[in-house]
DNA sequence: TAGTTGATCGTCT
DNA sequence: GACGATCAACTAA
C-alpha cells in the first residue's frame, strides 16, 4: 500500500472544531521498525483548554498537561485509571492548551500486528474502536508522549475526501463536565465508532 | 443485552 | 485522599 502525503504543520494550527471535524478519515501512520501501522481516524473529541471544564487543561498548565500547550501538531498521550494511556492531537498556536482525542480508528494497513499488541481481547472490531483500544494497538503509551507529528515515526497523513454529511456529531463520552457540547465527530455507519 | 463493578496508579486537591 | 477523556468481566433477567 502506498502512504498519502503527510498533513502539514498549518492543518493543525487552526480552530480545534475544524481540526476536529477534518480529522475523520484522515489516517494515522505509527512506524515500528521497518513496518507500518496505518488506520482511518473515524471518531474523534475535541477539548478546548481553558473554557472546557472537561478538559485537562482547563485549571491550566500542569506537568501532566505540559504538552497540550505546545505548538499544534504535537501528540499528547496521558495515562488514566491506573492502566489505559489515550492519545491526542495537540491544535492552535502554542500556548492555548487545546487538542482532539483520537476515539477509534479503522485499521488499514498491519492489522495483525495491531491484534497482537492488543491480545485476546483484540477481536473484530474491539482492535480499535476505544481511545484506549487504539493506543494498544498502535503501540502508543508514555515514551510517545510529545511526539512531533512531522516527524517519522508517527504522523497523519491525508486520506479519501469525506462529504460532510457522512460526519455525524454528538455530545462527548465518558466525562461529567462539559456534556452540553455537541464536541464528538465520527464517520457515520462505520462499525469501528464505539457504540 | 443492560447494568454494575473491579482493576490499578499518577496527578491534583 | 479522591478520582479519572476506560475496559473487560461479571451478574441478572
Amino acid at each position: 500500500m502506498k502512504l498519502p502525503r503527510k498533513l502539514h504543520r498549518s492543518f493543525y494550527l487552526r480552530p480545534t472544531l475544524s481540526v476536529a471535524k477534518d480529522l475523520i478519515g484522515k489516517q494515522l501512520v505509527r512506524k515500528r521498525g521497518r513496518r507500518f501501522l496505518v488506520g482511518r481516524i473515524v471518531e474523534v473529541e475535541a477539548y478546548l483548554g481553558e473554557m472546557d471544564p472537561a478538559s485537562h487543561a482547563y485549571r491550566g498548565q500542569t506537568k501532566r498537561n505540559e504538552v497540550m500547550f505546545r505548538n499544534g501538531g504535537h501528540l499528547y498521550v496521558y495515562f488514566t485509571y491506573g492502566m489505559h494511556f489515550c492519545a491526542n492531537v495537540v491544535t492552535e498556536k502554542e500556548g492555548k492548551g487545546r487538542a482532539v482525542l483520537l476515539r477509534a480508528l479503522e485499521p488499514l494497513q498491519g492489522i495483525a500486528v495491531m491484534r497482537r499488541l492488543r491480545g485476546k481481547n483484540g477481536e473484530g472490531v474491539n482492535v480499535t474502536n476505544g481511545p484506549a483500544k487504539l493506543c494498544e494497538a498502535f503501540a502508543i503509551a508514555r515514551e510517545e508522549n510529545g511526539t512531533d507529528l512531522l516527524g517519522e515515526t508517527i504522523f497523519i497523513a491525508d486520506g479519501e475526501k469525506i462529504p460532510p454529511r457522512r460526519i455525524g456529531r454528538s455530545a462527548r463520552i465518558g466525562i461529567r463536565n462539559g456534556t452540553e457540547k455537541q464536541w464528538r465527530f465520527y464517520l457515520r455507519g462505520n462499525a469501528f465508532v464505539s457504540r
